[in-house]
RNA sequence: GGAGGGGUUCCCGAGUGGCCAAAGGGAUCAGACUGUAAAUCUGACGCGCAAGCUUCGGUGGUUCAAAUCCACCCCCCUCCA
C-alpha cells in the first residue's frame, strides 16, 4: 500500500495543481506549495466523496469527478468514494435547514445507481494509478458507537466544530437549528480520510468549497489519528453570471443518467449556455487545454459574430457522458429540429428521432383537441397555461404556428398520416403520434 | 416539563375579521429584440372558457363573512429545567 515512488505521468507539462489553477478551478488548497512538492514527487492517492442524495449524479458533481480524471491523467490514482455513511446523515455544510432523511433501502438504491456513474470516467484498469471505487459504509456500519466515539470523537473539540463557517450560519439562523446527527456528519467524513490514509495511502482530498470545513476536518483527524500529513484542495461550485442556478431548467436537474436526462435535453442545456459562462465551463468540464480554449474565446470576440464556444462545450460534454452514440443523437435530433424545415421530415427521420429520444407521446382521434394535447405531453402543465401559450403565438404543429384554440390533431394534418411535431416557445419539443 | 417565537401560494416574505387568490422580491414561463446567448421591455405565474371553485400546518368551532378570532392537535426554533 505504500505509494510508489514513480513520478507522474511525463506527458503531462504543468503540474496538475498549476493547470488546475489555469482553468480558475482552484478555490483553497490546504497545504499550499508543500502539497506541490507532494504531488510532484511521486504518484499519489487522491479522492473525492459522493454521496447518494439521489438516483443520479447531476451536472454540479462533475466538476470534482472530472478533477478526479485529470488527477489520473497527470498520474495520481483517483479514489471515487460513494457515500453510502454519509449519505444516510446529510451533509449539513452550507444548507439552511436540516433535511429529512432517506430510507436506508432507498439510499443503497441510490449508491447502486451511483456507482457505474462515478467509474464511466475513471480509468480502472491503467497499472499502478488505476482508479478505486470504494464505500464508505464498508468501514463504519460495523462500527459499534461507543469505540467509535472514544476512538474518533475524542479527537474532534466541539468548540472547533461549531466555528466552522460550514456550519455556522446554520447555527446562527433564525429559526433553524441543527441536529447532533448532521452535525456528527464532518466527523464521519473526516473519519473517511483517515480511514483512506491507513488503507490506501490516500494523502488528497479534493471537493467542492463547500467541503472545506469537512476535509481540513479529515486532514486534522489524520494527524491526530495516524500521525500522517495528508492535504486537501477545493475546487469551485459552478455558479452563472446571472445570479440564477446552476444545472436547473424549468423541467428540472440536469441529471447524468440518460434515463432522467436524454442526450437531447443533455446537449441543449450545454447549447444554451450564456456567453458570460460559456469560457469558465469549458474549462471546468472538458478537457481541451486552457490555451485552446483561450484561444477560442478570442476568435469568438474577434469575429463579431455567433460565438462557437457553446457548441464546442455541448458536444464536449455530452460526448464525455454519453459517448458517441448520445452525442449523434443529440445533433440529429437538434438539427432536425432547429434548422431543417420540420414538415420536410421523412417518416423514417421521424422515427429515427423517437429512437434518439425526443420525448414522444401518443393520442388517439377522440382526445386530440390542441389544449389537451399540450397538456397530455406536459408541454403545458394546465389546460389554462395551454390557452395562454396558445394566445401568446407560442404554439406550433409541423412548424405552423397555432392560433385557434380549437385546432384538433387530425390525421389529415398530420405528418406521414401519424405525427406531429409540437413545439411550445423558442426550444421545446415533443413528437406526438396519433393512433386511428 | 416551563417560558417565549414561528408554520402563508416554487422560494423568501407581507398580510391580524370583509377592499385577499392573498403586497413585494426572487425563481420560472411566454412574446418582442437577438445568436436556440445576455441585457432590456411586455405579459403570465392555484384551478376553471366562464360563472365560479379550492388554498394560507391539521381538525373542529364562532361569525352574514376567517389566512386573520376561539379550542384542541401536529411540526419547527430560542431560552430555562
Amino acid at each position: 500500500m505504500n505509494s510508489s515512488g514513480k513520478s507522474p505521468d511525463s506527458s503531462s507539462e504543468k503540474d496538475i495543481i498549476s493547470d488546475l489553477q489555469s482553468r480558475n478551478m482552484v478555490v483553497q488548497l490546504a497545504g499550499g506549495d508543500e502539497l506541490t512538492a507532494h504531488l510532484a514527487e511521486g504518484s499519489r492517492v487522491v479522492y473525492c466523496g459522493f454521496d447518494p442524495t439521489a438516483s443520479s449524479l447531476h451536472i454540479g458533481s462533475m466538476v470534482p469527478l472530472l478533477a478526479l480524471k485529470r488527477f489520473q491523467m497527470a498520474g495520481h490514482k483517483p479514489i471515487a468514494l460513494v457515500g453510502g455513511a454519509t449519505g444516510m446523515i446529510g451533509d449539513p455544510s452550507f444548507k439552511d435547514s436540516e433535511r429529512k432523511l432517506n430510507s436506508t433501502d432507498i439510499i443503497s438504491d441510490w449508491v447502486e445507481q451511483l456507482k457505474p456513474q462515478l467509474s464511466q470516467f475513471l480509468d480502472f484498469d491503467c497499472g499502478e494509478n488505476s482508479a478505486l471505487l470504494v464505500n464508505n459504509l464498508d468501514w463504519t456500519q460495523d462500527y459499534d458507537v461507543l469505540s467509535f466515539l472514544r476512538d474518533v470523537g475524542k479527537h474532534f473539540a466541539v468548540n472547533a466544530m461549531i466555528q466552522k463557517e460550514s456550519v455556522k450560519q446554520r447555527l446562527e439562523r433564525e429559526g433553524e437549528g441543527i441536529s447532533f446527527t448532521e452535525f456528527s456528519y464532518m466527523i464521519l467524513q473526516s473519519y473517511d480520510f483517515a480511514e483512506l490514509n491507513k488503507r490506501y495511502d490516500c494523502t488528497v482530498q479534493i471537493g467542492g468549497s463547500d467541503q472545506w470545513g469537512n476535509i481540513t476536518g479529515g486532514i486534522d483527524l489524520t494527524r491526530r489519528m495516524h500521525q500522517n500529513q495528508v492535504f486537501g484542495a477545493t475546487l469551485p461550485l459552478v455558479t452563472k453570471a446571472d445570479g440564477s442556478k446552476f444545472g436547473k431548467t424549468e423541467s428540472g436537474t440536469i441529471w447524468l443518467d440518460p434515463k432522467k436526462t436524454s442526450p437531447y435535453a443533455f446537449y441543449q442545456f450545454w447549447l444554451g449556455t450564456a456567453d458570460a459562462d460559456v469560457y469558465k465551463f469549458l474549462k471546468f468540464f472538458t478537457f481541451l487545454s486552457a490555451e485552446q480554449i483561450d484561444e477560442i474565446e478570442a476568435q469568438d470576440k474577434a469575429s463579431g459574430m455567433k460565438p462557437q464556444a457553446q457548441g464546442i462545450l455541448a458536444r464536449e460534454v455530452t460526448e464525455l457522458v454519453h459517448g458517441e452514440q448520445g452525442l449523434s443523437a443529440a445533433v440529429r435530433i437538434s438539427e432536425a429540429l432547429f434548422s431543417g424545415d420540420i414538415s420536410s421530415l421523412t417518416a423514417e427521420d421521424l422515427q429515427q428521432l423517437e429512437q434518439d429520444g425526443l420525448p414522444c407521446s401518443t393520442i388517439s382521434s377522440e382526445s386530440n383537441g390542441i389544449v389537451e394535447v399540450l397538456v397530455a405531453t406536459e408541454l403545458a402543465k394546465s389546460n389554462k397555461m395551454a390557452r395562454e401559450f396558445i394566445g401568446n403565438n407560442a404554439v406550433s404543429v409541423n412548424g405552423q404556428l397555432v392560433a385557434d384554440q380549437d385546432f384538433a390533431l387530425t390525421q389529415e394534418k398530420a405528418l406521414h398520416t401519424q405525427y406531429f411535431v409540437l413545439k411550445r416557445g423558442k426550444k421545446l419539443f415533443h413528437l406526438v403520434k396519433l393512433v386511428v
